[in-house]
DNA sequence: GTCTATACCACGATAGAC
DNA sequence: GTCTATCGTGGTATAGAC
């Protein structure tokens, strides 16, 4: 857990290389296994020390696993960011295009950050999760906005739902974490495949309606 | 489960009423807590029971989690039997939808078995995901061949990537378990949203595209 | 910052009485 | 079919030398 100011404060223990290393690999486990079943040997196995010296590091296995999927949702953040400066100036539908395609980026590309957040936050102990429910409404809530906005403005339909429709939009972007291998797939491919699902949807049915 | 037949010959020990029960309890702590995380001396506690008696019920705690997977696709394979006897008759977008609301109402109205799927299926140990994997592909092979037959009909664009629309479709849905309450919103309602978003799409861009 | 050694506990699972 | 008692293992975490 971390301590005083208010937001993310980083940690005053220096941000030093093997930190970044030990997050990046256990990160990696909790990925592929899942929070409990990644033991502190394990990952203290796969950096190439003992589990002793892991706490050098980290207070507890809890930490890890917070600061994991803090940095996850920095990157999303900054993915966020990236996409609405570069959104400016489009046509509405690039402008989703550009968020839906930095989202899935973000799941990715910068390591399993992203994505452990994905399959471990339902489950996470109580206390990581309580540390990472703010972060992640708040993320949420850029995305509510974004498509609210997008209503009022008449690009989607007027009587959407907007948190339902958020949430399968999101969701079905978080699941590809399942199935979607950026090294075989081409994310663009995927980004615009989502874009054209959510926007135009897939009917054509000939009969009418 | 149902007994004999082809498939997983489903242990000869009777179906006693005190299984089901087990596996309703068990199926639940697992969906909130994980499968490593809800230890077997926990589920005999929620049924009141000692760990130990557990194991006259089941050799050992994998082959529940098993049990637990293999009736959550049970259901969903006959909520889809269920949906297809429905939908003949009716238009495309009609049989779509209740196919949709099925798998929803599968997710939500048969106890925890089958959102215990769609949460623990990726952790799982090595021998249970094995088990389950052929069940679980068959059920998704059913999905893409009714949007294959879908798009061969016209009702679908014609360009449509069937393997990427099925699952960012099934994983919208999926992911509704993360946040959805049965007993607050209407599922009818969120039926018809995921729906409409997969077939009509959202965007009403006036400036055109 | 990493090591060896180890404490302590909860885990899954078994034995055998009732 | 459930109990009490217990086994062996591997879990997180700590102490203290280097």
């Amino acid at each position: 857990m971390t301590p005083p100011t208010t937001d993310a404060a980083p940690d005053l223990r220096t941000e030093s290389p093997g930190r970044a290393r030990i997050l990046e690999i256990a990160a990696g486990l909790f990925l592929d296994h899942g929070y409990e079943a990644a033991s502190v040997r394990r990952i203290a196995d796969a950096v190439g020390i003992q589990a002793a010296s892991l706490y050098h590091h980290f207070d507890a296995k809890e930490d890890l696993l917070t600061a994991i999927l803090r940095q996850g949702m920095a990157v999303m953040d900054a993915a966020f960011d990236e996409a609405h400066e570069a959104a400016s100036g489009h046509d509405a539908r690039t402008r989703l295009a550009l968020h839906v395609r930095a989202h899935l980026a973000a799941l990715y590309e910068n390591g399993p950050f992203t994505a452990v957040h994905v399959t471990t936050f339902r489950t996470a102990p109580e206390e990581v999760r309580a540390a990472i429910v703010p972060v992640r409404d708040a993320y949420e809530a850029r995305w509510t906005d974004l498509l609210r906005s997008l209503v009022d403005a008449g690009h989607l339909a007027a009587d959407t739902a907007v948190g339902p429709a958020r949430l399968l939009l999101l969701g079905g972007m978080n699941a590809t974490v399942g199935w979607f291998d950026p090294s075989v797939g081409s994310l663009d491919d995927l980004a615009e495949t989502a874009t054209r699902q959510f926007w135009s949807g897939l009917g054509r049915d000939p009969e009418g309606t």
